[in-house]
DNA sequence: CCGTACAATCTTCCATGCAAGTATGGAAGC
DNA sequence: GCTTCCATACTTGCATGGAAGATTGTACGG
């Protein structure tokens, strides 16, 4: 029955839609691992467990198979998607090349006030990874991409297309973090460098590195086949 | 009533699912710009005049509004959505960082029949803009640029991840072809020249050029306000 | 003539019932 | 013991009725 499914419920806004909050509840389930990939979930299950109707989670669940986190097959089930790595390796592959331009924009027009923005929420890495709070770590992570995104103009190629571009990304990055962050930061660190001295030679190295694949290959082997597409 | 509903009712495949059809349907209208930027739907209308339920209809309506087709204002209606010219221009950044990298790698590496298959794939644009089948062309520009992608192991970028990036720009071609489709053979002839006798400087010229954003704005000038966010 | 209140009529949102397809488990036949 | 068949309990897909909010037209009062 329902009493096996563990989900960890989320603040509902006032006036919020029914089915937007299970969106969120879904979304944000299944991107912290809580549901774990292949795992299934039926309609009835989360209406159940939310106390609402099918209709809202049914329309959630529509929404979350656009976003690739959702499998639904007719009349058969619905699971929580495989993390499909091809998929995550095209996704990362357009974010190298985006990163790149900005990158370069960066380094020949970015505001004064940025370095300093940049350089407070580096420290603010550092604190939170001591801390070992590695969702609110993740948070830092995107918002220092978003800072550069920004110093060029383009905050929102940042929040409405490299954000959206793969979920999956985002599932490999949870499952990795922990191994990983030390690394990253003093990967940020060196950006923040090319960047203020401006050495523009420096960047296609440096985005390479800092995006590289060597760490999620070497990750999926430590994590369950069942995680994973094909 | 619904008696002026001009919608182009598209083929059902058998046992396609209703939600599915009326998706493509609606689709289909919009991106051919049958449904103009800010014409307002309703579920009940278009349930009426496609003859199913609102229950379909209205799940359709969650994935056009995911794909930045549909707006739906909650207890007021919904409409189909004004063209967001800033929208379009970050899905056209996105596009330009990628098919630069595309290209580079092209240069390196391409296999030998591809060159075929894409000096076939223009001589058929050619007779397409003769013949004045836009939508046809539309399709066989679309092919040019997924078989540069796939000549370099890339073909899912495009299917997967810039095909979709943004539908908006896909109704700004809609509108533009017609006066500018011959300025794009000939940027694509030369976008082969470059691939088929490596020269990587040429890349980043013929790029821009290609995805310029200058025809848009001038497009725009002679097009309704109304199509248009802002 | 003008402004206000109210009622009719839209809209989307949600709950519910039924239909149709699929997997499972057990009983019957060999 | 093994296979076959069928009842049953799932699943998602679709239709429908009503709830809640927003707009519009209209009647009424000044």
């Amino acid at each position: 029955m329902e009493a096996g499914l563990r989900i960890d419920l989320v603040e509902r806004h006032k006036a919020q839609p029914v089915n937007q909050w299970v969106y969120d509840v879904l979304w944000a389930n299944i991107i912290q691992l809580h549901l774990n990939p292949g795992d299934a979930v039926s309609e009835n299950e989360i209406a159940s467990a939310l106390k609402v109707s099918r209709t809202p989670v049914r329309e959630a669940f529509i929404r979350l198979v656009k976003d690739g986190l959702l499998e639904v097959i007719p009349q058969k089930g619905s699971l929580v998607s495989r993390i499909d790595l091809g998929q995550a390796q095209d996704a990362r592959f357009v974010r190298i090349a985006v990163e790149k331009m900005v990158l370069a924009a960066a380094c020949v027009d970015f505001p004064k006030d940025g370095y300093e923005l940049l350089t407070r929420n580096i420290e603010n890495q550092e604190s939170l990874f001591r801390a070992k709070s590695f969702d609110r770590f993740l948070a830092a992570d995107n918002d220092f991409h978003r800072m550069l995104y920004a110093g060029c103009g383009r905050e929102s190629v940042w929040t409405e297309i490299i954000c959206k571009l793969d979920f999956n990304y985002d599932r490999l990055r949870v499952l990795s973090l922990p191994s990983t962050s030390h690394g990253v930061i003093d990967q940020h660190r060196e950006i923040l460098e090319v960047v203020s001295k401006k050495q523009a030679a420096r960047i296609e190295k440096v985005v390479e590195r800092h995006l590289t694949w060597e760490v999620i290959v070497t990750l999926v082997t430590e994590c369950p086949d069942r995680f994973f597409k094909k």
